[in-house]
DNA sequence: CCAAAAGTGTTTAATATACACCCATGG
DNA sequence: CCATGGGTGTATATTAAACACTTTTGG
């Protein structure tokens, strides 16, 4: 055990958010700061003497690229020696989802740019991020399965086909219509209104679903095994 | 963001073993020095500048404990400031599975008594490891839902009643025992042999089983949907 | 012969899966 | 009238759940 530590402790988030439009995407910053100076990166930084960690990475999400946070949950800590090549940082990973009206990005503190990007068109990225932002993929895949998704990522009133689209693009595989509504519909957390969807092309319009807030957080509690 | 920063980043551990005759337990260590001196807490201690943390954590497990793990898994970072009453320390925790034949202990640095604890029975603890544990526990009861445990707790080779024991231990309730060995045999991760168990009372011996270890970590990858 | 623990199968209910045609709208 | 996307049901296969008696051993 070392008698003295020179070990920094940063926060970053993987913010996911969706659109029919744009697929499942990820926000990501362009740095304004060495080192990667004008590379793409994760928001994030180093964490303040008596601030938490979840204010940590609020803060940084604020300054950085001015969203504001529908959800957001620890996901790993990073700390392989040399990650950083300037000094030894521990980077305490966040996930987080974010609705389509929380969109709009103002770059700021150690950015120069902010942008949403396709997660399959994520460009080269600063450290180890493009790792993170793996393991964050592959975290929000599982979660799908034994929690309901979705209040945090649509609308307040959405097409169902929309939520059907959301948990392809987070599975990255085609799902049944008629199986998938059966199933969701079953646990309750769905309610349909009457309002029809407003379209931007041809098809007929669906309805407009909303989530049941109360039954929602509480299949979040106790879990659901959903097997699409 | 501060322009200096002065956290300490720590590592600790929730190490579980199984034995048919303790239950689940957890490997716990006598604090030797301040704050908390002779209290127990879990094993861990600060990282050094140039260690991984895996490499931190097993090095304290060693020196602290005499143990030797057979799976280790990071299990969450807690960062509240004030949970260290003396500075800032962040932990980011892992949690561990030992076979009983890795059980005989040894206390070292920084502790003066070392000792297995049932989950059931944990005294006071100093910081707040008494969380982390409940965090780990959580942890292992999922674990179990969709992936096989049982490789890293138990002996070589074992009978079926054992496997069916820890379950319980770990889910906290009573399983069928017909049911779950049609279930569990069917994943192909277990090998009858034809060897027939000691016992050390009355009752049918059993037959003793092996795991498959080809199968049994193919399977960890690629996940199990176990409801028991 | 009694107590303790292991071994074993069937029936029923629930859930998952596969699958195709009609409807409402815009252009 | 064509293209686009939404809406809907049934039959079959698979899996889960409930449930009790017999066997082997030690004392």
């Amino acid at each position: 055990m070392p008698a003295i530590q020179n070990i920094k402790v940063a926060v970053d988030a993987v913010v996911f958010g969706y659109t029919s439009k744009e697929g499942l995407s990820v926000l990501l910053i362009k740095r304004d700061v060495k080192p990667f100076r004008d590379e793409w990166a994760l928001p994030g930084g180093l964490v303040g003497d008596d601030e938490s960690l979840e204010d940590a990475i609020q803060r940084e999400l604020k300054e950085e690229t001015g969203i504001g946070i529908n959800y957001l949950e620890q996901l790993y800590s990073f700390g392989q020696p040399g990650r950083d090549p300037r000094n030894r940082v521990i980077s305490i990973t966040y996930y987080g989802l974010v609705k389509p009206d929380a969109f709009e990005l103002q770059a700021n503190t150690d950015a120069n740019d902010v942008a949403w990007y396709n997660i399959k068109k994520v460009p080269q990225l600063a450290f180890d991020h493009q790792q993170i932002i793996v393991v964050a993929r592959e975290r929000l895949k599982n979660k799908i399965l034994y929690q309901p998704v979705g209040f945090e990522l649509l609308e307040e009133k959405f097409p169902f086909s929309e939520l059907e689209k959301l948990y392809m693009a987070v599975l990255d595989r085609p799902i049944d219509r008629r199986n998938f509504k059966k199933k969701v519909l079953k646990f309750g957390f769905l309610e349909e209104t009457t309002e029809k969807q407003l379209l931007d092309g041809a098809g007929r319009p669906g309805n407009l679903f909303r989530f049941n807030e109360q039954k929602y957080f509480q299949l979040k509690k106790e879990g659901i095994s959903f097997e699409i």
